[in-house]
DNA sequence: CGCGATGTTTTGACTAATCAAAACCATCTA
DNA sequence: TAGATGGTTTTGATTAGTCAAAACATCGCG
């Protein structure tokens, strides 16, 4: 059984990864900084992560999970994320606070539990941020995602996830409705204001809102069904966040 | 913040102390196969909480705890009964395994996580195992129970508490029906077959059930209100289980 | 090519928690 | 009183995880 300091490098390195583009190579210095130690704590913890077969490993060439550190990996996902979602619609904490919940409880919660938590919430496939969940067999559910930096403008989209666990940016989108599952139109862009301005789709008039780009691109949407999509100008989101 | 550690030897330490009849003096050794230590390790460990204040402590005079250590014990007691109620009663795992869940939750879970466990299950006083829950200032209900091997013959007793852990013992209470709030009589006594013959009131008949007296003590039990009682016989529990 | 800047790895040291086994003490017993 | 006994404390060693700071690569640039 991984100690939790484990856990929390394998769910770290998966996150770190799939951001990565350069072949899903981690560069230590980034991982110490995600968990929050020093490099050259990442390097020696990585080191024996390796001889334990859950990471490879070239000095100087980053850290990659492999199988075994993947599912491993997936399953602290799935901890976390259920968890987050019981704290949320069971003990009814604010989805601002609850990242930050799970990040102790997801490293004490037996299978057992875990399937009890699932099986109460109806198998959820999304956390209170849209993240998706890993299921037991370690799958992720892979919906292709937009971010409102990309996506079309004037064409009415739903938000899929909100990537970013900071609870005042959270708290922020909250204030504003802008959570999962509400429908909302990109107006307009200006690159030189580097602003993004976007409106609540509803029966009554919203407000317009208008983002920097760094914060619109934290909003993941896709297409309502209901409008004539066409596939076009769509990129695939990473499927990643806390 | 204490460590989960640090924690644990509280808890046990309390635990045994309300046992103890010596002044509340715990001898290490006990403390230590409670925990599931080596005596030398109880010995350090309980050397360094007692000049960090929680513990008072004299060579081979065993240890208790100060104020501060009690009340820091008794606030993992709250959250190792909050979290077993949880678990029971929204999630559905059975009583008998719940105990061993909740060693490892309660160290992970917050003040906020616990104060919302809390008001969702209506402030409640006792865990499913009728151990009884400090509240958030430190104070226990001190219900006065008498055991199976204590309380008077032929008299409708209430179940309060079933003062062992153990799986296997609790799957045996509740396959006899032997659970918190059920009511029954003691009917016979036998000193020389170390046996207790108890029947679960029911307006239906039920089957006798012969206990060993070992088994007996364990179920704690208070005089129903509604039978005419007297103040007879009636001794006081202790206060504490796991 | 050589030199810095930047990031990575090594080194040496430390803390918390633990064990095995030796040393120790306090009694109880002959 | 002298052992023997049973529990307690010490001692010395180990493991996981961490940091600070020195040493080291690598890469881009002049």
């Amino acid at each position: 059984m991984p100690t939790s300091t484990v856990e929390d490098y394998l769910k770290h390195l998966y996150i770190l990864q799939q951001r990565a583009r350069t072949g899903r190579r981690v560069p230590l210095g980034k991982l110490a900084e995600a968990i929050g130690v020093t490099p050259g704590t990442a390097t020696s913890m990585i080191k024996t992560l390796a001889t334990s077969g859950l990471v490879r490993y070239t000095p100087r060439g980053g850290a990659r999970l492999t199988a075994a550190g993947e599912s491993l990996a997936l399953m602290v996902l799935r901890r976390h994320r259920l968890v987050e979602l019981l704290l949320v619609k069971v003990l009814g904490l604010d989805w601002s606070e609850v990242h930050v919940e799970a990040e102790r409880l997801e490293h004490a919660v037996s299978d057992k539990v875990l399937e009890k938590i699932d099986a109460m919430l109806g198998h959820p496939s999304v956390d209170p941020h849209g993240d998706p969940i890993p299921s037991l067999d370690g799958e992720l559910s892979g919906r292709t995602l937009t971010n409102l930096t990309d996506c079309q403008l004037n064409r009415v989209v739903r938000i899929a996830r909100v990537a970013d666990q900071n609870p005042l940016f959270l708290q922020f989108a909250e204030h504003h409705g802008l959570t999962p599952g509400i429908d909302l139109v990109v107006e307009s862009r200006d690159p030189a204001a580097d602003a993004v301005t976007i409106r609540i789709a509803s029966s009554e008039p919203t407000a317009a809102i208008t983002l920097g780009s760094i914060a619109a691109a934290k909003f993941l949407v896709e297409v309502t069904r209901t409008s004539n999509s066409r596939e076009e100008g769509v990129a695939t989101a990473n499927l990643v966040g806390g």
